[in-house]
RNA sequence: GCUGAGGUAGCCUAGUCCGGCAAGGCGCCAGCCUUGAAAGCUGGUGGCGGUUCCGCCACGGGAGUUCAAAUCUCCCCCUCAGCGCCA
């Protein structure tokens, strides 16, 4: 969320950086906001004065009493101002809520280094790693591997649940716990927390970690219930310290959240519709930070190098793009997307998205920083990164770790966690 | 789910019955004292609006009664405890 300070003394600042987007509605919505906070200092004032007069009435009239009698005049006005402040206050209270409402409509303001550009065609490539492997006839598509080893069943799941869900079976279990336990292994190594969070959360904290639309278009609402499930373990790490004061001594706090994903958009059907790549829930090890304005940009390599070297270790080439205003969402003031080589498709595909979210998520949560027992104003920034989101991961490894005989090579840094396994293979028919 | 107790400044608490400028402690900051520190003493310590200074707000949220609400009435939210249910 913007602040509001900024939107008083700095407004060309934000406009600019809003213009940035390429969507006008923005900049109007910023208009807006502008008009009413200027209505609601005007309301403010005028009720400040009604309520001065009230409460200057108020001891006079308990003063007189105390002495004997309450003069009329001195009632009569007392009584004619709750009419005109009732009506005062419900102004204010308009405008207030008007530019609060706005505000929170707004997308947070871009890091200057983020590129031009109008859809994810346009993110720019920051870094490559690995030999993308050409075209291969012979590959088979991660769903179809998948059924081939007899560790999935896509077909019951949609009966059971709908299409976007899924059952695995056998090995690939364990791989996939394998992968989350890879992935926070390493995190722990490098100083993360662990955290194993709620996986629903409500209404009002939600609104502080991402933004509205996704209530509509993306998150699962539990009937009857103000209860959301988790799109990601962001959400709840974010809203962990929701209202509270951080210790500024105490950060950067570097969290490793471990949990399902649920969501409910599904995209575009593509050749891999049958599969683990897009699906309404997935497990994933998230990182994530709370740390002071200046650190950001730092930890925010941090998270990225992170990933990247997870990703590295699987063996499996990837690039990193730094994602356009176009395609840049509204939470997010700067964003590394770590797109993995897809060798069936011959495409990098997203596997992981790092994102440094400035003072956005925090301002909205009502965090702030300060020393101890001395609250301050400044708001910390946040950020957050997949570490690793098996079911992508898993898609990714089965296309290109698969073998001429069906079976699929498990990545070196992997068997540790499988008993020493190095291959999965087929396992017998089932029912 | 039931019953009860709670929600007051960064934290802890008084005030609520009986309406009239929100008291105190801790922490924090500054000053005094000290070789230094602690202790002790003194003062300060929230948000917002207009801004030499003043004012308003702030007692979980909202509505109502009243000249006046932390306090009375109603609705809602959340937390804790006990009980119930339960992997």
């Amino acid at each position: 969320m913007i602040d509001v300070d900024v939107l008083r003394k700095d407004p060309g600042r934000i406009e600019q950086n809003l213009g940035r987007r390429g969507n006008p509605a923005y900049l109007t919505l910023f208009a807006e906001a502008r008009a009413k906070d200027e209505a609601w200092r005007a309301a403010r004032v005028e009720a400040d004065r009604l309520r001065q007069r009230r409460n200057d009435l108020g001891r006079r009239i308990a003063l007189e009493r105390a002495r004997g009698a309450v003069p009329a005049e001195l009632e009569a006005e007392a009584r004619s101002i709750p009419t005109a402040l009732r009506e005062a206050e419900a102004r204010e209270g308009e405008q207030r809520r008007a530019r609060d409402a706005l505000l929170m409509r707004l997308p947070n303001l871009m890091d200057e280094s983020v590129p031009a550009g109008k859809d994810d065609s346009e993110n720019a490539v920051v870094a490559t790693w690995g030999t993308p492997a050409g075209p291969n006839p012979a590959l088979r598509a991660h769903g179809e591997v998948l059924e081939a080893l007899g560790m999935a069943e896509f077909d019951r799941a949609h009966r059971a649940s709908g299409s976007g869900f899924y059952y695995l079976t056998g090995p690939i279990v364990l791989l996939d716990l394998a992968l989350q336990r890879f992935a926070l292994d390493l995190l722990v190594e490098r100083g993360y927390l662990p955290v194993a969070p709620p996986y629903l959360l409500r209404r009002e904290p939600y609104e502080g970690v991402t933004d509205l639309a996704d209530f509509e278009n993306v998150m699962y609402k539990v009937e009857g219930e103000d209860l959301y499930l988790i799109a990601t373990s962001e959400h709840p790490l974010a809203a962990l310290y929701h209202g509270e004061i951080l210790d500024e001594d105490r950060l950067p706090l570097r969290l490793a959240g471990l949990s399902p994903c649920f969501r409910k958009e599904i995209g575009g059907h593509g050749v891999d519709q049958k599969g683990i790549f897009r699906v309404h829930q997935f497990q994933k090890v998230e990182q994530f930070v709370f740390c002071r304005p200046e650190e950001s940009a730092g930890l925010h390599e941090e998270l990225r190098a992170n990933a990247e070297e997870i990703v590295r270790r699987l063996g499996v080439p990837y690039r990193v793009v730094n994602v356009c205003t176009g395609d840049l969402g509204t939470v997010a003031a700067k964003k590394y997307d770590i797109e993995a080589w897809f060798p069936r498709q011959q495409a990098y595909r997203e596997v992981v998205s790092c994102s440094n979210c400035t003072d956005y998520q925090a301002r909205r949560l009502g965090i702030r920083m300060g020393k101890a027992g001395r609250p301050g104003k400044v708001v910390p920034h946040t950020l957050n990164s997949t570490a690793v989101a098996t079911s992508r991961t898993m898609a990714v490894i089965l296309e290109q770790y698969q073998q001429p005989d069906g079976s699929v090579t498990v990545p070196e840094v992997l068997r540790p966690y499988l008993g020493g396994r190095d291959s999965l293979r087929p396992v017998g028919p089932k029912a």
